[in-house]
DNA sequence: CCCGGATGGTTGACATCGTAAATTTACGAT
DNA sequence: ATCGTAAATTTACGATGTCAACCATCCGGG
């Protein structure tokens, strides 16, 4: 048997390439990223990469994989904080916002409009709904402690969409209407809040 | 003076060109657009549409405008037929769902992360505009009549981001949690018209 | 000790892309 | 007919992702 890499060292490489692509993401975004340029950073050819990666598709799938991963960290460890779900719930949208923020194409990647068929369950599909679970868990305990009304899933799919929908407008230059993302945050959470709050029947419309 | 392509034809070869692109775009997607494409479809050389666009995304942008006309047509459509601003809310977002179900390409587009930077007003800025102010006057009207309360711009934002962010987190295939979209959708159409519809001072959080 | 083979890496090539530059074509006025 | 110029095409360049062939290095078995 010739020298053969361990698997350590192929996690190794694969974690050097994934983390210089996540740098490079950071700087130039999702079209900035090419095999050429990782290779040349990472004192390579343009092959070698092939090696520990099926394609370049795979090389941004651990990438999103890795990007989801700090997200949820992120979301955990605010929400870990509170006791109060509606609380947690406003401290986790902030805080979905302002990863926005800091990492505008790691959402981008996250969320990317374009990718390719869902058809089989892929890793940061499982991320995703690691982080997803957490939230519903959130909504579930409003609705228990009767601080909240209907279905958790349903809530939670509304907070979701409200926050995704708000950093989405922002980073695709739609919302450009003289108020900033952190005013507009407030409002929407308000209104969630608000919307969720309310006994069913009590609703006029 | 040798012949000269006059006004009409030169608008009428750049509409060809943008209808050609947006059938393009409607059956593979963005990545499916190519200019070579277009020129063998249009019959002419790779350049030729160089002599009408100054580039590539000038082409996108064309379709994009053409993509905003129709979706604002689509709304105020629907928009005129209810005089009620809270039916009118809830018949818009529904049209707004079918839109980007019927034509998810056109979608994508419109509201692409990766925008050019939007340093410059463009035109499809402008469409987006065209688009925003009845939503806000639907949402204004609701508060005159007393139907809703809270600021006109603050709520239509409410309701433009829960929508795009349901449609959008559709298109990236992140809901595939076993149900469809109109289903997702009347809760949050329900959430956001309750959050709406509650006097602030009867907030109970 | 050395040699065969597998394994990791590189090089080179290909098809495709957007587009700049050079070139050709075609028409209207002289 | 010819010439000037606008329109269109051809050619070419530098990218890109990726396939295929090649090379180099190290290992176990003789």
């Amino acid at each position: 048997m010739p020298r053969a890499l361990n698997d350590d060292q192929i996690e190794a490489f694969r974690e050097k390439i994934c983390a210089v692509a996540t740098r490079r993401f950071a700087e130039s975004g999702i079209e900035g990223v090419t095999l050429r340029g990782l290779a040349r950073e990472l004192g390579c050819s343009a092959m070698t990469p092939y090696r520990y990666f099926e394609s370049k598709e795979e090389i941004f799938e651990a990438v999103r994989v890795a990007a989801f991963r700090r997200f949820n960290a992120q979301m955990i460890e605010v929400a870990n904080r509170l006791a109060d779900p509606i609380e947690r719930l406003r401290a986790t949208g902030r805080q979905y916002v302002r990863f926005a923020q800091t990492e505008p194409h790691a959402y981008r990647i996250m969320f990317q409009l374009d990718q390719p068929e869902p058809d089989e369950e892929t890793d940061s599909q499982a991320e995703l709904e690691g982080g997803w679970q957490p939230l519903v868990d959130t909504m579930r305990e409003a609705v228990e402690r009767g601080q909240m009304f209907g279905d958790p899933e349903d809530l939670a799919h509304c907070a979701w969409v409200s926050m995704h929908g708000l950093v989405t407008l922002h980073l695709a230059g739609k919302l450009k209407l003289g108020r900033s993302l952190e005013e507009l945050l407030e409002p929407v959470l308000d209104n969630l809040v608000r919307g969720a709050s309310v006994r069913p029947e009590e609703a006029e419309a």
